[in-house]
DNA sequence: CCTACCGATCGGTAGG
DNA sequence: CCTACCGATCGGTAGG
């Protein structure tokens, strides 16, 4: 904190997230404190438009530095990822739902979801630049994370009483995860522009647009 | 086409895309080869991802003679985006959609849109580069050419026939937008991953999904 | 964890 | 439209 260093660092160390697990050793909190100037850096300007140097700069650190804690650059991004996905950021919301009917669960967790989203809209970034920068390659690391939780959240779905229509339950999943995307993308992309009258309880309207599509009963 | 220059570009141009308008002059061919040529490795490397030299390349000329045409980098990123982006690539088939009532015009619609975009379900990354590497500040280049389209469309459903939920118009447009968006990003991002279950039919049932929620009757 | 350095490549330009 | 070049910056490493 008196270092000249320290004192450099926190000048940049703007809007830090609070890590995921409290770092123990002095080696892990540095891990976490790269990790998190490095969310910033790529979320805001890309994997190929951020440099090693912008995050040692971001992280209060010397290049050479970051190399104790990565591999490489890459390394970095699989690190955030696997941190900050918004499939995992968005995973205590969908456990944490509640409800006895299909409709009561769902638009709980919908709501769960968008506070958990709504606060870091920009870890849609993210999910962007593994889409266009690394064609998706890293995803399948997740998967075994997300799967069994999805799965138990389907079966919620079918024990919860209410008339669903003849969809299938996987379709029913897909969609209900396309609703955020479908939310969240129209407003980044219109952002500035969008008429108000698109905004004024969009989400509301969404969720549902979305439970009337899929139930049989109003 | 019996030049050296020539031969070493059929080798590189792969996938020509055809272009917008036919060009008249040579200097609008080499243009829109060169337009071609970014878009090609914008959507497969990003922004920052794609050097002046590969373009330079992919068109089959010289690094320096991509100036005549473009002032800098991110003026060809514009060019590409102009001619390019998923909302001008859609807008043809919002025009020519048609049906008596809002359930067909609607359907209609969709499958246009879809046959516009499943061919080139790669033009949403020039979305995603535009979101995440420009912070979509080129979109409102745009907004006067789609604006108009938009709002005929908007017209078009007021005057159809069939019994529309108490939803606000601008929400039933921004949500339609939103059910392509739901569909391609999530097949785009579970990708190999997805379930069979979660595959067939799908974009039948997102449609149904959407209809059924803004219409009264099924 | 830092300093000092490596070869490679970047966007862009001068001059023809 | 190409050749040859500019200074700047890139990811990464050696050595301490």
């Amino acid at each position: 904190m008196t270092t000249k260093r320290a004192t450099t660092r926190s000048t940049s160390a703007k809007a830090a997230t609070k890590p995921v697990v409290e770092p123990a050793t002095k080696g892990e909190r540095t891990r976490a404190i790269l990790l998190d100037a490095a969310k910033r850096l790529f979320v805001a300007n890309g994997y190929h438009g951020t440099s090693m140097r912008e995050i040692a700069d971001e992280a209060g650190l010397a290049l050479g530095g970051i190399y104790n804690h990565f591999g490489n650059k890459e390394d970095i991004f699989v690190g955030v990822l696997m941190e900050r996905h918004p499939f995992l950021v968005v995973l205590p919301a969908l456990q944490a739902a509640q409800g006895q009917t299909v409709e009561t669960l769902l638009r709980d967790a919908a709501w769960r979801m968008l506070a958990e989203l709504g606060q870091n809209q920009e870890f849609l970034n993210l999910m962007f630049i593994e889409l266009v920068e690394f064609e998706a390659r890293h995803v399948s690391l997740m998967f075994e994370t997300l799967f069994p939780p999805l799965m138990q959240f389907a079966q919620q779905i079918e024990k919860a009483r209410g008339p669903l229509r003849d969809i299938p339950l996987p379709i029913v999943l897909r969609s209900f995860l396309g609703l955020f995307f479908s939310y969240f993308i129209t407003d980044l992309i219109m952002g500035g522009q969008m008429p108000a009258a698109m905004k004024v309880g969009a989400f509301d309207h969404f969720v549902d647009i979305y439970l009337h599509g899929i139930l049989t009963e109003g």
